[in-house]
RNA sequence: UGGGGGAUGGUCUAAUGGUAAGGCAGCGGACUCUGACUCCGCUUAUCAAGGUUCGAGCCCUUGUCCCCCAGCCA
């Protein structure tokens, strides 16, 4: 077996470097290695981290990588897991072998290879319950004890593991346990359990199976049955290592694959364990695992997130070893990024204040010209209603504004992207509100398109949307889920008590450029000045489009004001 | 107080005995029909103390702090 210690903590350099050195020693021809989640959830994207790294070091050797279900524990596993997560790895670009595998396709093997280790005398059926079990082990610090079962005949062993396997034996009332050492220091390989009752219907063998395996004896096998080279897992399985390795020199496996560990990932504001997102989708904190505000895969690509940006992601966090919080800010970055050069813009407004264009002609409706993309011809324009009585946004005028404030207020002229360079003229209150209503303009008809043939300029451009041929829109704004973050930071506080009020907000008021009518589900767009959109593509709602913002622009007067 | 891991700016990653580099964040500026994008500039780091060496983030010694393990979960 392997007996090389890692060292140091670059791991993505260290796991190329031992699949560099086993190729160039002929160890293997390829490596093949496998992402193996447990159906029991939807993906998220500290999977994602895993599912680049597993295919890509494959690729990157000419090897394949191998989708494997760890369906060991019916109870906690569903079908409709096992679909979802298939269509999430696909989605992000990467393509398995020949087929999906399932480790339960290799439960009679994995029978198999238990009756081999109990006739080798490596493993016993014990009936310490599981109170007793958890008293024979010991502690961090003092020895285990003998189980009084450990040295039952191997005839015995076979009789009893027979009987577990016909459900003739009561749930845990047995198990079949790997006889190693009860004083070792690493609890793990204290006679582990490797068979467990469980008379639960499983998704796939359905009612066949009485008793199932544990994931330790199960992973090493499995690795070993597909023939994979390198097993790459997370950093709590470290301890499990020993155990791996034990099982395969026991059974003189033909080949011997190499677990390599590295960490997993956690990103800021949120949480990643899929029990806890189990627990936000159960307790309806949450619409589902496709919510766009969930770090799911799922619920990353309803938001709009593109399986580039997801993968671009990944690459920049890299590999490592010691344990870490990747700020959120880095996922965002990421999907700008990519965003910017794929999604056509828009203008929409999302919280409208009329403007009236006084010396604009009433009914006049006039067809400006917008590029589709301010830096890239090729993705065509389309055109824009203009007409006396447009919407913009209420931010956008400012009674009293800063000499750094450079949009609309008392005595400015303005552009109006694509449209006219228009002046203020007077604006209306109400009286009893204070909120203003409406603003007076007057433009200019030699600006149409928006540029002045006298060559003056205006610090403003803002977006507009025609009041009458403008489309009602509906737009979701996330804010981040948790409020904090490090939900998990403080222990006495459950972290659904972090979540975030603010981390959904709907406006109902918004209205867009009518060329939105036409945009599919699932599509993306900039609204110009607000952020990325993703048209919802579950749920939409005819000739009202529902929109997710993906994220944010970023705002220098922000940060100036 | 057992065992297994880890520690480089605010954050993440690189530098394998030879000028501590890059991304994100932040700050400043240029440009701009998106205060976006793009471009330019800047601030900030080797856990500590010893040792080896011409030279140490890297090697050695001793500490400190953090994470994981006592499921019939994975």
């Amino acid at each position: 077996m392997e007996t090389t210690e890692d060292s140091g903590n670059k791991s993505l350099d260290f796991i190329r470097q031992i699949i560099a050195d086993d190729l160039q020693t002929g160890k293997h021809q390829k490596s093949i290695t496998r992402f193996p989640p447990e159906p029991n959830g939807f993906l998220h994207i500290g999977h994602a981290k895993s599912i680049c790294l597993n295919f890509g070091v494959a690729e990157e050797n000419g090897g394949i990588c191998n989708l494997r279900f760890d369906d060991t524990n019916p109870s906690k596993e569903d079908v409709a897991y096992v679909r979802a997560i298939q269509e999430d790895v696909k989605w992000l670009g990467f393509s398995w072998g020949d087929q999906v595998l399932y480790a339960s396709d290799y439960f009679p093997k994995l029978y198999e290879y238990a009756v081999e280790l109990i006739k080798r005398g490596k493993a016993y059926v014990c009936q310490l319950s599981p109170d007793e079990m958890r008293e024979y082990r010991g502690t961090l610090t003092e020895p285990g004890k003998e189980s009084p079962y450990r040295n039952r005949s191997i005839e015995e062993n076979l009789d009893l593991f027979e009987q577990m396997k016909a459900g003739q034996l009561a749930e845990g009332t047995h198990v079949l346990r790997a006889k190693i050492d009860m004083a070792s220091p690493n609890v793990n390989m204290r006679d582990p359990v490797i068979y467990r009752i469980l008379k639960a219907h499983h998704h796939r063998t359905g009612d066949t199976w009485k008793i199932y395996p544990m994931y330790d004896y199960t992973h090493c096998l499995s690795d070993m049955l597909e023939g994979i080279t390198h097993s790459l897992c997370t950093l709590e399985f470290q301890d499990h290592r020993p155990l791996y390795d034990w099982v395969l020199d026991t059974l003189e496996t033909p080949c011997h694959p190499r677990q390599i560990e590295f960490a997993r990932l956690n990103l800021t504001y949120t949480v990643m364990s899929k029990r806890k997102l189990l627990k936000m989708v159960e307790g309806k904190y949450v619409d589902g695992w496709d919510d766009p505000r969930m770090l799911t895969i799922s619920g990353l690509r309803r938001r709009g997130y593109t399986p580039a940006s997801i993968r671009n992601f990944c690459k920049t966090i890299g590999i490592g070893k010691s344990e870490s919080r990747i700020d959120m800010g880095v996922l965002e970055n990421e999907i700008r990024d990519d965003l910017n050069v794929r999604a056509e813009r828009r203008m929409c407004v999302l919280d409208p204040v009329k403007v009236v264009i006084d010396n604009y002609p009433e009914g006049l409706v006039e067809e400006m010209i917008g590029q589709n993309h301010p830096q890239n011809p090729e993705m065509g324009e389309r055109t824009i209603p203009f007409t006396r009585e447009l919407y913009i946004e209420r931010e956008d005028f400012m009674e009293n504004p800063s000499r750094k404030y450079h949009r609309l207020g008392p005595d400015r002229e303005v552009r109006l992207r694509y449209g006219y360079l228009v002046r203020y003229v007077s604006h209306v209150k109400d009286e009893a509100t204070g909120e203003i209503t409406e603003i007076h303009c007057s433009y200019d008809p030699d600006t149409k398109g928006g540029s002045a043939p006298d060559g003056r300029k205006v610090k403003g451009t803002i977006h507009w949307v025609s009041a009458e041929k403008g489309l009602p829109v509906t737009v979701r704004l996330y804010d981040r889920l948790f409020s904090v973050e490090d939900p998990e930071a403080d222990k006495d506080i459950d972290f659904l008590d972090q979540l975030n009020p603010q981390s959904k907000v709907v406006v109902s008021c918004a209205i867009a450029e009518p060329s939105l009518a036409k945009l599919q589900p699932g599509e993306t767009v900039q609204f110009e000045r607000q952020g990325y959109f993703c048209a919802d593509p579950v749920e939409s709602t005819a000739g009202n489009p529902v929109f997710n913002r993906t994220v944010t622009l970023r705002d220098s007067w922000e940060s100036k004001k």
